[in-house]
Formats: C-alpha cells, sequence, structure tokens
DNA sequence: GCCAACGTTGGC
DNA sequence: GCCAACGTTGGC
C-alpha cells in the first residue's frame, strides 16, 4: 500500500512542465535542506508512494498534478558541489547529510487546483499544508485528503 | 515588497 | 542548554 505525500516546488524554478520535458518524465528531488523534510524523504517515502506536486511561490499556487517515487532514497551530490547553491560544506560523499529521491511525473491536471479550492473543501479543514506558519516542502497526505483532492481534478 | 512563522546558528 | 539574531519560506 503506498503512501500519499505533497511537494513543493517554485515553478520559476522547476515546475512540472521542466518534469515532463525530462527523459522519461523523471528528475531527482535535489536540494532538499531542512532536516524533517528529509528525514521523510529518507526514512518514510517508498518506491510507488504517489506525490502531489505542488506549485509555491507563484501567481496561482496550487496543486499541478501528480508525480510518483521511482527510487528511494540517496545522497544528494548537490550538497558537496562548491558550485552548487545547495552546497553544504558538513556534507560529503563519505558522510552524506542531505538525501533525495526520484520522481516521475503520472500526471499533468490541465487545470491547477488553486489553493483557494483546497481551503473552501471543508475535508481538508486539517490538512498540514494549510496550517499557518507551514513552511516543510514536503508534507505526508492522509488516503482521505487525497481523495478528496483528486476529485478536485479534471477527469483523467 | 511586506510580514508572520519557524528553523538554524552561535555566543555565552 | 538557553536564547537572541538572523535567514528562509510562502501567501498576500
Amino acid at each position: 500500500m503506498s503512501a500519499y505525500w505533497l511537494m513543493k516546488s517554485e515553478p520559476d524554478v522547476f515546475g512540472i512542465d521542466d518534469l515532463a520535458s525530462r527523459p522519461r518524465c523523471t528528475e531527482h528531488w535535489d536540494g532538499v535542506r531542512n532536516y524533517q523534510a528529509r528525514n521523510m524523504m529518507r526514512d518514510e517515502m517508498r518506491l510507488g508512494d504517489q506525490i502531489l506536486f505542488y506549485h509555491s511561490s507563484c501567481k496561482t499556487p496550487g496543486v499541478a498534478g501528480i508525480a510518483q517515487v521511482v527510487r528511494e532514497a540517496y545522497p544528494d551530490p548537490s550538497a558537496w558541489d562548491p558550485e552548487s547553491k545547495y552546497f553544504d560544506p558538513k556534507s560529503s560523499p563519505q558522510q552524506p547529510r542531505w538525501f533525495m529521491v526520484d520522481v516521475q511525473l503520472v500526471r499533468k491536471f490541465t487545470q491547477v487546483i488553486t489553493l483557494e479550492q483546497l481551503k473552501a473543501q471543508p475535508q481538508l479543514a486539517g490538512m498540514q499544508l494549510l496550517r499557518r506558519g507551514n513552511r516543510l516542502s514536503i508534507l505526508p497526505v492522509t488516503p482521505a485528503q487525497w481523495e478528496a483532492i483528486l476529485q478536485l481534478a479534471d477527469p483523467a
């Protein structure tokens, strides 16, 4: 039984169309530099887990589509690349501190399910995404929340 | 650009 | 281990 997640990305940096344009619609999710988010990726995310691809910090924040985990956590090499903006001198190939998973696009919605729509759903009232002050880039999603959100999507 | 919320850092 | 300062996130 696969689990459900929500992963945020800024569409100006890496949006769902960027994922769609990658070979096999697959990309590694590098750059996570938060311990809680890392722990979820490293310790809990499993092959086949389903992901809500969320666009943040943009004109219309919301869920742009669905992706899935196609490779479980492995060290994020951008952490030991001094040229990378994700460089962290405390990480090394011998002692990797940061991890990433590979995600593959499953489906892009024809229309983004907006944050506004999510807020209007009574079933989603308890969702972590909607809690104020939430800044985690990776969040768990319950099966009930997943169902409620997909109801808002266009037909496949 | 503003601001609230929260994580991280570093001095003590 | 405390806590103030600082940086980042992300909606508006």
